[in-house]
DNA sequence: GGCATATCTGAACGCGCGTTCAATTCCAAG
DNA sequence: CTTGGAATTGAACGCGCGTTCAGATATGCC
C-alpha cells in the first residue's frame, strides 16, 4: 500500500520511470497495469498522464533511455590501442554497464515485442548501432590478423549473446567477484576470436 | 477469420496447442487471450477448456513439453569419445535443436516469469538439468587438461548463452547454411575452452 | 490573505478478459 | 432410425483494463 498523504512533490516524474522500470522488468509490460504503476509511487492512476501520454509511451521512453545511455557510456570509454585492446575494452565495459543496470536490461530485450512498429524500428536502430561497434573492432582485428573470425557478423551476435548471459546468472554478493567475472569472460571473448 | 463448419475433430487438442505456442511466442502469454487462440484453431473460447483447466496449464505443458523434448532428444544423440567429442556433439545438437524450435525455445525463456512458482520450479529444474548435462562435460574435459575452464559453471552459462543466441539472427535461407553456423560456433566454443 | 497555476483525485467510460454452464449439435454404435 | 455420449456453442458472470476529465487541493508569488 502506497502512501496517503497528499503533499506534492516535484519528483514524480522520475518515481513512475523507476518504479515502471522495476515493475515491467519483474512481470512484464503486458501484465502490469497502470493502476499498479501507479500505486507503487503514491499516486491515483489519473496522475500518470501529466507525465506520459499513454503506456505505450512509458515503455518506449524506457528503452530508448537505455539504448542512449548504452551508446554514450561506450563512447565515454577509453579504449585503448589496437583492436585487442578495443575488445578486451569493449567486453569489460559490456558487462559492467549490463550488471548495473539488470531491469533496464531485461525490459530491453524481452519488450521489443510490445512496441509499436515505429518505436521498435527506433530501439533497434540503437541496438543495431551498438552492435555495429563490436562488429567493426572484430573487422579491424582481422585485417590486422591477430583475430581469426570467419564471418563478423555472426562472431558479433555470438559474442554479444555471451556477454549479455552474465545478468542471467550473477547475483551481487555471490561466489565470484565482478573482476573475477570480467577476466573470466574476456579470456573466453580473446580464445573465441583466436587471439 | 476461422472456419465455420460445424465438424468435430479428434485433433482439436494439438491444434490448440500449436496455436498458443505461436501465439505466446510472438505476442507474448498475457498479451494473447483466450478467445483469440480459439479464434486461431476455429472454436469458441469455452472450447478451450475441454482441453486444458486453465490458461497458466497450457502455458506450462507447452513449457514443460519443450524441456522434456529437449532432454530427451540429447540423451538419444551419439556422443562419441572424450570430453572434446562431446562438447562438439553438445555444441552442434543444441544449435540444431534449437533452430528447429524457435517458437518453443522463445517462449521458454521468455515466459518463465508468467509462471506460477510450483510451475516456475519444476521448468527450472528441467533446464538445470541440461546444463548440467554440458557442466559435466566441461569439469571432465578440465580434468583431462584438454579444457583450460578456470570455472564450469560460469563456461556453462557463458557457452548456453552464446549458442542460444543464434536464434535471435538467424533465418532460414539467409547468407550462412545451418552446417557453415554450426561449424563456426563450434571453433568458437572450442577455443573459448582453450581447445 | 488572495490568487494563479501546477498537481492530483475519484468517478466514470466502454471494453475485453478468464472462466462457467445449460443447451445444442454431431457422430458412431446398435 | 434411434440413442447415448462426446464435442461445441453462445451467452453470461464479475472484474480489471487504459484513458479521460471535472473538480478538489496544494504551492509559490503578490
Amino acid at each position: 500500500m502506497a502512501r496517503k498523504t497528499g503533499s506534492h512533490s516535484q519528483i514524480t516524474g522520475p518515481r513512475i520511470r523507476d518504479a515502471a522500470l522495476r515493475l515491467f522488468a519483474w512481470h512484464g509490460y503486458a501484465a502490469v497495469s497502470m493502476r499498479q504503476i501507479a500505486a507503487e509511487v503514491g499516486v491515483q492512476a489519473g496522475a500518470l498522464y501529466l507525465y506520459t501520454p499513454d503506456k505505450q509511451t512509458l515503455l518506449f521512453e524506457l528503452m530508448r533511455g537505455h539504448m542512449e545511455e548504452l551508446l554514450a557510456a561506450w563512447q565515454a570509454v577509453r579504449k585503448g590501442d589496437g583492436p585487442l585492446a578495443q575488445l578486451e575494452a569493449f567486453a569489460r565495459f559490456h558487462i559492467r554497464f549490463h550488471l548495473d543496470r539488470p531491469d533496464a536490461v531485461f525490459i530491453a530485450y524481452m519488450e521489443l515485442r510490445n512496441l509499436q512498429p515505429e518505436n521498435f524500428a527506433r530501439v533497434e536502430a540503437l541496438r543495431r548501432a551498438y552492435e555495429d561497434e563490436l562488429e567493426a573492432i572484430l573487422r579491424d582485428g582481422a585485417a590486422a590478423e591477430v583475430m581469426r573470425v570467419p564471418d563478423t557478423k555472426l562472431a558479433t551476435m555470438a559474442l554479444i549473446a555471451m556477454l549479455t548471459g552474465v545478468n542471467t546468472w550473477y547475483r551481487e554478493g555471490g561466489r565470484l567477484s565482478r573482476e573475477r567475472v570480467e577476466r573470466i569472460y574476456w579470456n573466453m571473448v580473446r580464445r573465441a576470436v583466436g587471439a
